[in-house]
DNA sequence: TGCGGTTTAGG
DNA sequence: CTAAACCGC
């Protein structure tokens, strides 16, 4: 008899279980099988280990208490169990970036004849997949995305994981419940699982979808799809999502561009490995970045949200208390870390990836690079965030900084980013002078573009 | 998903 | 005269 293993990566994927089971002819058995990595563990962060912790519990209770959880090194973890059920063949999720490839190499070598069979992306289109004429990969969003819309995906699968025969076998060495959440103080994290992501997705879809466009990067409305921590997790699958916004409004079209960046990114990784830690554009690589014990101590006050510019704390603070932070404001707090403290973008990138629960490698790294002019298609290095204007403009009437720096409640209105009367109850004067350290930062770029 | 200087529409 | 549109970096 047939036997199988469906493997789990970090994408726990339901959706398109059914089309990868009946494409692989898995009919007859199949272990559920999750390995939790310790590699991948340790790097990860309270916050989404615990997240992670509970999608997993979520599926074991839709797979009836049968999924496999194992801990330990994949390459060693695999095999064993395919060996031990008498498996014909694993079923695994696509998988990029410098990590994935050895890893699959790893097990592939482990496996010896039973087949390692790669059964689907959690992207709309596989990374790779959307290529020029020529076959080079893109290396600017927009001719992408029209590729990639051109390029089209097939239909998202049904989710029905009950009609699949799932083995449960308890002689598995090394087999382990899920672990319990770990302590996050006073974080408070989004209900996880896929039942969790359709819902947030159809509440969404029917009250805020058609303000998405006009109302998305304002800070003190949650006017966002909040799909990316289930995105990252597969809990929901992007074809879904694309599947309820085919509509030719100019909020259904945004909202098809926001995923079509996430493609976007992973393909840019896939094809540049080293991106994850190094500049894209290596001409950055000569930049003068600041270092020392005075930069330490500002990149300390930016983590912790005491830099004296509102819009900046407020969002350093809530990427504390939610492991979230609204996009408009991630892009804020990163131009102010790359062009006004003059620290290297990866130092922001790391803490960005410490603390967000969507934290995501391909997402987060060439967001931070594209903020600080280093990557693809990247913001021009002329464009700096001035953070008080952006603070006016996202969050015109104060509301946002107000719910997150407790100092500054009794300012009332847009005064909260200005803050011409005083800096109450001790919030801090601005550690440096934005006019200043733009033209420093500009300078700085210059200087690298002059050989 | 800039900024700052210049042009121009409108009163 | 003001503010929005325009435009080069």
């Amino acid at each position: 008899m047939e036997t199988s293993i469906v493997w789990f990566r970090r994408d726990l994927r339901l959706t398109d279980l059914p089309t990868l089971l009946s494409a692989a002819d898995m009919s007859a058995r199949a272990v559920a099988l999750f390995v939790l990595d310790d590699r991948l563990l340790r790097s990860a962060g309270a916050v989404r280990r615990t997240f992670l912790y509970r999608c997993l519990r979520e599926l074991d209770d839709a797979l009836n208490g049968s999924l496999v959880v194992v801990e330990g090194d994949p390459a060693d973890l695999v095999p064993k169990v395919a060996s031990a059920v008498g498996a014909n063949s694993v079923h695994v999720s696509a998988d990029f970036g410098p990590y994935g490839a050895r890893r699959d190499a790893a097990v592939r070598k482990g496996l010896g004849d039973v087949d390692l069979v790669e059964t689907g992306s959690p992207y709309a289109v596989a990374p790779g997949r959307v290529r020029k004429d020529d076959g080079t990969p893109y290396k600017v969003f927009t001719p992408f995305r029209r590729a990639w819309y051109d390029h089209g995906w097939r239909a998202p699968a049904k989710t029905d994981a009950s009609t699949l025969k799932w083995l449960a076998p308890d002689d598995i060495e090394g087999r382990i419940q899920v672990p319990d959440d770990e302590d996050l103080g006073t974080t408070e994290l989004p209900a996880a699982g896929e039942a969790a992501a359709l819902e947030q997705w159809q509440s969404f879809v029917a009250n805020d979808l058609t303000r998405y466009d006009g109302e998305r990067n304002r800070a003190d409305l949650d006017s966002t799809s909040r799909m990316s921590v289930y995105l990252k997790y597969g809990c929901v699958h992007p074809r879904t999502l694309l599947a309820d916004v085919r509509g030719e409004d100019a909020s259904s079209a945004t909202l098809r561009s926001e995923l079509a960046w996430r493609d976007f990114y992973a393909d840019v990784l896939h094809h540049n490995p080293r991106s994850a830690r190094h500049n894209l554009d290596k001409k950055f690589d000569r930049i003068d970045y600041n270092t020392g014990a005075a930069a330490d101590e500002a990149f300390e006050a930016w983590r912790e949200g005491r830099t004296g510019f509102p819009i900046v704390d407020a969002g350093m603070r809530q990427l504390r208390a939610q492991g979230w932070m609204h996009n408009r404001v991630r892009m804020i707090t990163a131009s102010f870390l790359t062009k006004d403290l003059h620290l290297p973008w990866w130092r922001g990138a790391q803490h960005f990836m410490d603390l967000l629960v969507d934290g995501d490698l391909a997402s987060n790294q060439h967001g931070w690079q594209w903020t600080a002019g280093t990557g693809t298609d990247a913001a021009p290095y002329f464009r700096v965030f001035n953070p008080t204007t952006q603070g006016e403009k996202f969050d015109p009437d104060g509301e946002y900084v107000r719910r997150w720096i407790p100092e500054l409640r009794e300012v009332d209105g847009k005064a909260v980013h200005t803050l011409k009367a005083g800096r109450p109850n001790g919030y801090p004067e601005p550690i440096v002078d934005h006019k200043e350290e733009r033209l420093e930062a500009l300078a700085r770029y210059e200087q690298i573009k002059a050989r």
